[in-house]
DNA sequence: CGCGATTACTGTAGCGGTACAGAAGATGCT
DNA sequence: AGCATCTTCTGTACCGCTACAGTAATCGCG
């Protein structure tokens, strides 16, 4: 006698009282109900296939025998979908997880994604325990490949698996639709703000996963990522236009200890008049950092962001920042995957495309001329 | 002649230059190395059921023929496990995303999970178009439900699913594990300490998915989800002995527009000197807003969280709040779902268990005594 | 009334793996 | 030499579902 769990309220096995089973499959319904296995399976996933009496007894007999629905695993295989795609984020989660600007994009693909049904299955490129790689070893219908080192073993897994892929904030490649923004224009436009302003001591504090870290003699040493790389160009188009040679400091992503790094640059004899920043969350730091020096900003000194993070409206000085639309990226991102995986699906023609999104210059408060002693 | 594509730097199909095939499966690799398909599959899950030389011939051969390994979706059927798991959010995964408990938490989970090689995938409650509810149609191991609604469709179908699940900051349920934090003596504390502090006058703002919202005269009418309620009862606790009746005001969960909310508390005849907060975001609102209206914090009002969030420390005034371990709470998530996942796999004895994490009362800089004229 | 079009259901042939129980030959030991 | 024991490799039987091509009965219609 199957009463149902008292706290779930659900009953053990079946909602009618049923037996209980092993394990229903499409067969144990079919079999009680004297119909074959595929109009039970029509009768799920199919309801028009048939009349609805029968599929009225098929679920109720489904019910009674506790069967859920169709496997999802061995529906996959057969249908040869899964209803997921994952999104490939660099090692530590933590980071996707930390910063405002990667949850806005993971919230915008989430929000575009899920009228699709499709779910958001994250992936890292780390290899677990027993040698599992996620990228490898998880069943999924495309993927999303956010803001990597460009070439990562998971990646190629990717890659080789031949998943419709988006690169999102990586460097395009052929036959892989990418979504980027423009990285560069927008960084020039911020260094050229401070050229226009009169600053001729400028100093850049970057962030990327590669090293090396501190005050790197050659910007474009690093194998950067994608995005510092170009945001890197960018500063020096106006910069090098100008004639001005900045001093360049370089830590590690997403670090909460943006003070040392901002020191490095600041605390010195001759320190900049302006700094360009690879992020505003960096830029906030570099703002603190300065105050703590004792230099006002932006009468010591102008700081200029990147993203135009929420976080840069609220602070004080309201930071001069240069804007993307992360929601647009996210959203525009989860319509080309989608995209991708349907021309898969039906093999239809068109070629991958490379979406480039603009990028605007923010002026808000954090920037002003360089002082007059130094002008 | 396969020269491999340009920029993805890898060959259009296989390492070898074999042929272009139509897909590779164990078989093609068998057929090819005149082995049966069983030992291909050995060499790729199982090395040390073969010698090393024949497995090199077979992981050659599949190179050549551009065979990846196994499909994931396959194996999954095969071997009944997916290497996934779900965790279950609220409707809108944006809340997941933009608020910084929610967000530590699942990277706490990340974080705990990745060495086991699971990956996780993202369940919404909501449905797609084609009738598509991931909770029913996405094939996992197990799942986590955070701080969902008590019951809902989605929830449904993962317990008829009978997959292994945690249930955190949900109401516990007999036979399901659950993680939770001592939410209402937490609260209980943070009232206790207005009440020494010498308030008589107290306004609460919590939050909720359920209504009603605004001035609601019954705080325990709404079916609040656990935390809300619990938390609630907590601070009722505390309030109830020392004779206080708290004015209530409920919102919507995360919403951005706290300042409303805190104006129907705050901007009244008679203002409350304290206010206890759902959480630290709504707390730093309730600041914001206080100020606005030319009162101090926290010598005019005392406000006082709930989580100790980054945010509490960081704002001015810190903010007085409830600790809890977001971490540790992930942690313990993802450890009791991959014993659950590990007790379903191997049939294992062991009930379900059910943590409390302790919370703590953290005194800063947002409550004081009340001012002297209401004393 | 006869015939093509629908509707309702069935059977077969996979989807691409893995588990498990052998079998055949090599090895070790007394 | 004789026999138990490994090591390697193989064969079969699923895992649970869906695609697709039927078949049989019902329907519409001139």
């Amino acid at each position: 006698m199957q009463s149902g769990n008292p706290l779930t309220g659900l009953p053990f096995f079946g909602t009618g009282g049923g037996e209980v089973v092993a394990k229903a499959t499409l067969q144990t319904v079919a079999d009680r109900v004297g119909v074959s296995r595929m109009t039970v399976s029509n009768a799920f996933s199919r309801p028009d296939q048939l009349s609805s009496a029968l599929r009225r007894r098929i679920l109720d007999a489904a019910a009674d025998l506790g069967y859920v629905g169709p496997d999802p695993a061995a529906r996959a295989l057969a249908r040869g979908a899964t209803g997921a795609v994952g999104v490939m984020l660099t090692d530590s989660l933590r980071f996707a997880f930390t910063d405002e600007v990667a949850t806005s994009f993971l919230a915008a693909i989430a929000e575009e994604l899920a009228p699709t049904g499709l779910a958001l299955t994250l992936l890292t490129t780390t290899t677990g325990q027993a040698g599992v790689v996620p990228a490898r070893d998880v069943a999924m219908d495309g993927a999303l490949v956010y803001s990597c080192e460009a070439r990562s073993p998971a990646i190629d897994w990717l890659i080789r698996r031949r998943l419709p892929l988006v690169f999102v904030d990586q460097t395009p490649a052929a036959g892989i639709a990418s979504v980027n923004v423009e990285d560069r224009s927008g960084a020039r436009a911020a260094a050229q703000h401070l050229v226009d302003l009169g600053h001729r001591r400028v100093g850049i504090l970057t962030a990327g996963a590669d090293g090396p870290y501190g005050l790197v003699a050659d910007p474009f040493a690093s194998r950067a990522a994608y995005a510092p790389r170009q945001r890197m160009l960018g500063w020096h188009d106006a910069l090098d236009r100008a004639g001005i040679r900045p001093n360049v400091v370089r830590q590690p992503p997403y670090s909460d200890r943006v003070g040392e790094s901002a020191r490095l640059l600041l605390d010195t004899a001759e320190p900049p008049t302006a700094v360009l920043c690879f992020s505003d969350a960096i830029a906030y730091g570099v703002v603190r950092t300065a105050e703590d020096l004792g230099l006002r900003v932006p009468a010591d000194v102008s700081v200029v962001g990147f993203d135009d993070n929420p976080l840069a409206g609220r602070m004080r000085p309201a930071l001069t920042t240069v804007r993307q639309d992360v929601a647009a990226k996210g959203r525009a991102a989860a319509a080309a995957l989608t995209m991708a995986i349907e021309r898969d699906r039906t093999g239809a023609p068109g070629r991958a495309r490379h979406v480039r999104l603009p990028t605007e210059l923010v002026l808000r408060d954090s920037t002003a001329s360089p002082p007059a002693r130094v002008r």
